[in-house]
RNA sequence: GUGGGUGUAGCUCAGUGGUAGAGCACUGGACUGUGGCUCCGGUUGUCGCGGGUUCGAUCCCCGUCACUCACCCCA
């Protein structure tokens, strides 16, 4: 084979399709009942805006953009929906026609990872952003839809972290608090984490590796140093996720890797399915300072972020979408090859899905392949039935067989349908 | 980007220094026009790719690519 797909980007067949098909509707619906309306930006943006608003010392914008060069303008492939989505806002100055704007994005983001299970460079993220409430209520609630949404997708054992970073001012007092505690631990850190110390040292919390964890296990927790507006909000938002029944874990040294993140973050992660390491399905948080940044008006925001690819994993078979019934048609002979044509379009007129197979062969390995496309009705046709006007239908689920006058078939065998579904 | 594992038929996998097999799938027949069961037969491979060692390599060695797991990163 001489083409292969790109490292980390994958083709999806159709039995995947109509797996992605039933959870994106889903989410469209879920969304939707928030109030929550669809918005497409493009999937390449100036490099400019990924560095300025998802940050520059972000892993993600750092080393994993896709970038190009085109007339000299230097553009890159999103690596997150969240930059755009502000732009369009900004550019649409959407804020000056509604005081909150909600909006939600299905899409492909391109990340120049290693490819593993759950994380590939061209993945789909399902999102949302809220602009224009500063929270903490509408925390809560997004918090909650995004939980609702797996749950209602059967999801169980969902672990909901929260954790609040503060604002400008708390951050970079804790910040300062966080480096002369580990300052004098330096050595036991990791090498990584010691580089970190010099330009993220929040990140050193969620490190997974054993050496930190000690280390940190001991350090001040930021929930200690919110200052008072930082404290109403976080304490408002943990009031109105009980109101809400939303299930919470506290998990200080949650800190996620985008730059532009404020007060409120939250993950959610699975056990379920064959998720690996990447077990984190969907997260986000406050980003209150990237509007005004991108020159636009000081206006609040939060969102979050899903990924597909590791929901289909973690939701395995029970993503699989009802079949609905359909029809084979068995032709014998040219004859009967041609009125097969005829019944179908007949069958697809009354909206049910219909297959003729036009290629000859026995009828045995006809009613071979109808069975193995678990069609519910196949119709056998031949010269007999012609000069009689009638057709032969198979149940094929029941085994049983009746002949139908010819003119009544396609009536018939919708309403069969239509019983059955409707069982 | 770093480290480990794996690459043999469409799929799941066995196998041996003397150029390949099973099950499933597909297909034909037993049953001149009746499936999913049973029985019998048939098709399918550059043994991931390139190089080396050897009389000879799918097997040993080196490289490379892909997949995969972990780190890292995050959805």
């Amino acid at each position: 084979m001489q083409f292969r797909a790109v490292k980390g980007m994958n083709d999806l067949l159709p039995e995947e399709t109509e797996r992605w098909q039933r959870v994106e509707s889903a989410f469209r619906r879920h969304a939707g009942l928030y109030g929550y309306s669809e918005v497409r930006t493009p999937i390449v943006e100036a490099l400019e805006l990924f560095v300025h608003a998802t940050g520059e010392t972000s892993e993600v914008v750092e080393k994993q953009m896709f970038e190009m060069e085109r007339s000299g303008e230097r553009l890159a492939l999103r690596p997150e929906g969240t930059p755009g989505s502000a732009r369009a806002f900004l550019n649409a100055s959407r804020h000056a026609r509604e005081p909150v704007t909600r909006w939600y994005y299905l899409g492909q983001m391109f990340r120049a990872e290693q490819p593993q299970r759950g994380r590939y460079r061209q993945f789909n993220q399902a999102g949302c952003e809220l602009y224009g409430d500063p929270g903490p209520l509408c925390d809560a609630e997004l918090i909650g839809l995004l939980a609702g949404f797996f749950q209602e997708l059967g999801l169980r054992d969902l672990d909901v972290l929260i954790n609040s970073i503060g604002g400008p001012g708390t951050r970079a007092r804790y910040r300062e608090t966080l480096v002369a505690y580990l300052t004098p631990h330096k050595d036991a850190l990791s090498e990584h984490a010691q580089r970190r110390l010099l330009d993220n040292p929040l990140r050193i919390l969620d490190s997974k590796s054993t050496k930190d964890r000690e280390v940190v296990a001991g350090a001040p927790s930021i929930l200690d140093v919110l200052d008072d507006a930082d404290r109403e909000h976080w304490d408002g938002l943990r009031r109105a996720l009980d109101a809400l029944g939303v299930q919470y874990r506290v998990v200080p040294g949650l800190v996620r890797g985008l730059d532009y993140y404020t007060r409120t973050l939250f993950e959610v992660q699975s056990n379920a399915g064959e998720l690996g390491a990447q077990n984190t399905l969907g997260g986000g948080g406050r980003y209150d300072g990237m509007l005004k940044g991108m020159g636009g008006p000081d206006l609040p925001a939060i969102g979050f972020a899903l990924g597909m690819e590791r929901l289909l994993l973690a939701l395995g078979d029970a993503a699989a979408p009802v079949k609905e019934g359909h029809c084979f048609i068995a032709p014998l002979g040219d004859r009967a090859a041609l009125e097969g044509l005829k019944l179908a379009n007949e069958l697809r007129a009354l909206g049910v899905r219909a297959e003729v197979d036009g290629r000859g062969g026995s009828l045995k390995s006809l009613l071979r392949r109808a069975s193995g496309l678990e069609a519910r009705y196949c119709v056998v046709l031949g010269d007999n039935e012609l000069d009689r006007g009638i057709v032969q239908v198979k149940n094929l689920a029941a085994h049983s067989q009746e002949e139908l006058p010819r003119a009544e078939v396609a009536a018939r065998l919708r309403a069969g349908l239509t019983r059955e579904a409707g069982r």
